[in-house]
DNA sequence: TCTGGGGTCCTAGGACCC
DNA sequence: TCTGGGGTCCTAGGACCC
């Protein structure tokens, strides 16, 4: 029998401006208005005694903090996530700034990512605002309507749309075509609330036009290296040889570059995959430095490897990869880490580790970030008793007032 | 007025073993 | 005493994504 490629009809979902939405759910007055999400928990709204809400604007914002999701009135003043809200306040000052609600937006992740599944069950996890849905063996995907030969596609995507509106209030845009590739570019050909379908034959006319950085994985380094080589679409991407492109970007990234400008993606919707790390980090709100601010820096130090153990045993995890980051006031970052010969997520034994690997980094310079890290990650099964033990507190916790003795003073 | 926090994956060199 | 490959683990950095 010979065997026939099935085809596929893959989704990709993105939630519309997600933070930012659901916070317009809880303060619907603020809906049409520019509003951005981010910074610390300084700037809560405050309710007056006529029940009123007074907001923070930009404006008098001081602080290293970026916008995580700005709404599309915020959007047209020039301003998007990843930026600084300082550069952010003078473009768009009036602009109300809402600090972030992680507890609340994991809700509604859960509640758009179950609506979805009464539709289509095969989900792939892409953070907490996206998802990619394989559509295949939902029933009906494949049968035309009247003379619409996308009509099942057209009408699943469609039931899925409203059934996350109506369970969450919430707005979203789908993209489908035959590939997680493909559907990613979708998804944004049309937002928000938008709803496309690219076939494969239609690769030239809607695809090949877009950037280059509308692919996912071509970042800015990528991006900018091949418009130095005069490719600027996915279509002049497409018309380069395959072998010119590995020359250039090496066998691996060359030939899937190459792949991708071709619409070609086999990759299966994952519905399940395990942690590989987790870590917890802070940005200072000044540059702190290893002599001069040694107490503040041991405390938030201790704090992070606390948090990081507090994680992996909320979440069942031990890490045998003990690893720390700095950057320091010049941007520069550097990371150290160190493999034990047992995983741990016992909060002492992860700061001894990553203590140690504290010693390794030369700290003349001031710091800006630092973080903690534990990789390697493995669940420990009840009743194993040897890692048991490994998790289980150990004796004799390092004072760690050593721990940010500068080699030598800057000034 | 510099640029958050939480991740994944890839590369590359050196150690170490066969 | 010198010269090999191959495989795996460890470490550091970097690109990229949400």
């Amino acid at each position: 029998m010979p065997s026939v490629k099935p085809l596929r009809w893959i989704a990709h979902l993105d939630m519309d401006a997600f933070y930012a939405s659901v916070e317009l759910l809880r303060y619907p007055e603020l809906k049409g208005l520019p509003v951005v999400i981010g910074g610390g928990r300084r700037h809560q709204p405050e309710t007056l005694a006529d029940g009123s809400r007074r907001f923070a604007t930009l404006r008098h914002y001081t602080g290293r903090g970026v916008i995580t999701t700005a709404t599309y009135a915020a959007r047209d003043y020039g301003v998007h996530s990843g930026m600084g809200l300082m550069k952010a306040a003078l473009r768009c000052p009036d602009a109300v700034l809402l600090p972030t609600d992680f507890e609340q937006y994991r809700r509604y992740s859960r509640l758009f990512k179950a609506a979805v599944a009464e539709v289509a069950p095969v989900i792939e996890d892409r953070g907490i605002d996206e998802i990619y849905i394989d559509l295949s063996e939902v029933p009906g995907v494949h049968e035309a309507v009247g003379h619409d030969p996308l009509g099942g596609v057209r009408a699943i995507a469609q039931e899925i749309r409203n059934n996350v509106r109506s369970t969450t209030g919430l707005n979203c845009s789908i993209g489908v075509t035959p590939n997680k590739l493909l559907s990613k570019i979708a998804s944004e050909l049309d937002k928000p609330d938008g709803l496309t379908i690219v076939t494969a034959a239609e690769l030239p006319t809607r695809i090949w036009p877009l950037p280059v950085r509308r692919i996912n994985g071509i970042g800015p380094k990528a991006g900018a290296r091949l418009q130095a080589l005069g490719i600027t679409t996915i279509g002049e991407l497409a018309a380069r040889d395959k072998a010119w492109l590995v020359a250039r970007f090496g066998r691996g990234y060359g030939a899937w570059l190459h792949d991708a400008a071709h619409g070609i993606d086999e990759r299966a919707v994952v519905t399940h995959s395990e942690p590989v790390s987790m870590s917890r980090e802070t940005t200072f709100e000044r540059d702190l430095h290893a002599r001069h601010d040694r107490a503040e820096l041991t405390a938030v130090f201790s704090r992070l490897c606390e948090q990081v153990a507090q994680d992996l045993q909320r979440k069942g995890y031990a890490g045998r990869t003990i690893g720390i980051k700095l950057r320091f006031d010049d941007f520069k970052t550097v990371t150290r880490d160190l493999t034990l010969a047992e995983p741990t997520a016992d909060f002492a034994a992860i700061r001894h580790a990553a203590g140690l690997c504290l010693k390794r980094v030369d700290l003349t310079r001031r710091l800006r970030l630092l973080g903690v890290r534990a990789g390697t990650l493995v669940r420990p099964r009840a009743g194993d008793p040897e890692r048991a033990a490994a998790q289980a507190p150990a004796a004799g916790v390092d004072p760690g007032l050593s721990l940010f003795d500068a080699p030598a003073d800057p000034s």
